[in-house]
Order: structure tokens, then C-alpha cells, then sequence
DNA sequence: GAAAGATACTTCGGTATAGAAGTAATTGCA
DNA sequence: TGCAATTACTTCTATACCGAAGTATCTTTC
């Protein structure tokens, strides 16, 4: 069943590959700080940082459904779920039942949602360049879209291992 | 007191920065894409993802502080004092008063700690390889050296402020 | 047009993580 | 030498996240 995530341990590798050299090491340790910055920013603000992410898809597009919130964010519907319920209860979004569509909702921003974002926005400004400090814009926008390739090849090795666990052709 | 990480939101940011072009978003969704990648092999084998990256230490260098592990893992002491606690319960590593220091612990692997090396470490090469299909060599390395300033970049944000409230010089 | 499958969401249980505040051991310094 | 600061670790509480399994709604298919 599983082909890019085997089940028995691929061979040996050939490179022992360090730490440092590691891609999903330095991404991960990337993450974190970026994590941590940012916590640092909202908490002083009293918004919990599982918002912020939820907030920029909705300041961007109002009231898309959860599905939509989860796929932007990366994060799994349940946690969506329970990250929005939590906004909901700080007055930050409200859900509406889509007429359309009755399994989904609506997640709208209430006006004190919609009034955080001049207030944290210039954070993904600050964050990011404190973060690019002394990075040539090249190298930078190179970096981005190695990024982005990853993300992409990773995703990938999942959809056909998890979301189509028998192929279509 | 805090300086690198304000208390007022920075003046408003001259560009929105798109979340496609934030260092942030990248980082965050790569983390997310190689998380979930690795979960699904560890699971496989029945082993928690949290323990990866402290066995990855461990296999390096064995018998190290808990503090020197949360320090490699980029992850604070008490998660790291959880963790180790949990892979003890599951007979990874034992703990064993430092005689030199008698406030530190020396996390020791078990051999069925050591014997994971080998089923495991493969999974390393799997997944970058995975990750970086297709990338030129050369970008995946300065990609790398990109997302390590990052990581520079943004601890001293935090250095000053969290570890050094007072300055020394 | 009814059963089978897919989709959006929820609930439950568990892991990974941090901050704050506490304890014990060590180090620095007056 | 003795007390203050620092360090290593723990405990408590809260957040962020996931997988699995459940419900309600929609879609497909025969």
C-alpha cells in the first residue's frame, strides 16, 4: 500500500547525511524560531498564535469554509475545527451555515477580527525582516522557491499514499 | 525591555508581503509537509516522532545532558524533560546522575535505543531525498545556508531580549 | 430514486510544545 | 566563607497539532 513512505526501511544510505547538512533539519529549526518570534509578538498583543494563521487567510478572503481555512494553513480539519471554535468564543470570527452547501459553514470575521489585522500585520513584516537580515534578495527568493519545490515533493509522496490509496490509472 | 521584539506594532509595513513571498509561510509550510513525512514513517515502526530528533543526537553522541539535548533539538528544557521521560518508559535511554554535576543527568541509550539507528537512520536519506527531488544541488545548498542566517537571524532577536534582559557590556 | 461513495465537519484521545514558577546543586563574588 | 546569582531539571497548565472514527449532507451511479 505505502510506495513513497515504505514500510520496511529504504537501504542503507549512502551519505550518512549530518545534521547541518540536513534539509529537514535546518527547515524544522528554521520553523521553530520563526515559531517563537512570532509567539512573542501575538502573546504581547493577547491573540494566541494558532489564530494569526487563520486570521491572514481570512483578512485576505472572508468567509471561506474550514476546509478552505485547513488547506491554507496546512493543518488538519480537526485542529481547524477546534482552533476556530476557539475564535469564536474570543469574538474573533462567527460561523454561518452555508445556504449553498449545508455541510459547510461560513467562517466570517467579526469587526474586532477584521480591526487585528492593521494591528499584527506589520508583525509579518517585522518577523520576516529581522529574519532576512544581511540575505542578498536573490538568494533569498532562491531559498523561497526551494521551499516551495519540497513542500510540493512532499506533499506529493502523501497524496498517493493517503489520500488515493488506489490508484486512478 | 524588549527591543528586537516590540511591544508596539513596528509602523505599518511599506509592503503586505503575500504569504507566498514571506520567509515565514515557507518555512512553516516545508515543516508542516516533512513533519507529517515523518510521522508517517516513524508511526510505521512504532516510534513517537518526538524521540527522532533526540535519538539523532543521541547516535552521535550518547550520554549528554538533557540540556545539551534540548539544545540541539531547538526544543525548551521541559519539553525536552517530557520526552526523555516518555523514551524511558519505552526503555530508549536511561537516566544516570552526572557525578561531576550532580544537578545534570547523563541520557544514556539503552541497546534497544542504539539498535534504532539502523532501522531508522535510513528514513533521513529517504526523506530529504524525497524533498529535494529535483532541485540543483547548488540551490538546495544555499538554500541551506539561506534558512541557517534565518535561524541566526531570528535567536538573537531572542538572545537579547529572553536570555540577556540585562546587558553585559 | 435509493444505495454507495465522497465531503465537511466534529469528537475523542494522545503527542509535542512552551511559559511560569518551583527545587536542588553549583558558581561567583564580596 | 557565605550568600546571591546561575544552572539543570521538574511540575503545572495551556496551546497546537494529528489520526481515527463518527454524523450529516451532498453526489454519483445504476
Amino acid at each position: 500500500m505505502a510506495d513513497r513512505v515504505r514500510t520496511i526501511p529504504p537501504s542503507s544510505s549512502p551519505t550518512p547525511v549530518s545534521p547541518e547538512a540536513s534539509a529537514g533539519y535546518q527547515v524544522r529549526r528554521a520553523h521553530r524560531r520563526f515559531d517563537r518570534f512570532l509567539n512573542a509578538c501575538l502573546s504581547r498583543q493577547g491573540v494566541k498564535s494558532g489564530f494569526w494563521y487563520y486570521l491572514r487567510v481570512l483578512w485576505i478572503r472572508d468567509g471561506v469554509s474550514q476546509k478552505y481555512l485547513s488547506d491554507m494553513t496546512n493543518v488538519a480539519e480537526n485542529t481547524t475545527a477546534t482552533i476556530v471554535n476557539s475564535m469564536v468564543e474570543d469574538g474573533l470570527v462567527t460561523r454561518k451555515r452555508d445556504t449553498e452547501d449545508r455541510r459547510r459553514f461560513s467562517v466570517l470575521l467579526t469587526d474586532r477580527g477584521r480591526a487585528l489585522e492593521k494591528k499584527l500585520m506589520p508583525y509579518a513584516a517585522e518577523i520576516n525582516t529581522v529574519a532576512t537580515e544581511g540575505i542578498a534578495e536573490a538568494d533569498l527568493e532562491l531559498c523561497l522557491s526551494v521551499l516551495k519545490r519540497m513542500s510540493e515533493n512532499l506533499a506529493l509522496g502523501f497524496d498517493e499514499h493517503d489520500k488515493r490509496p488506489s490508484e486512478k490509472a
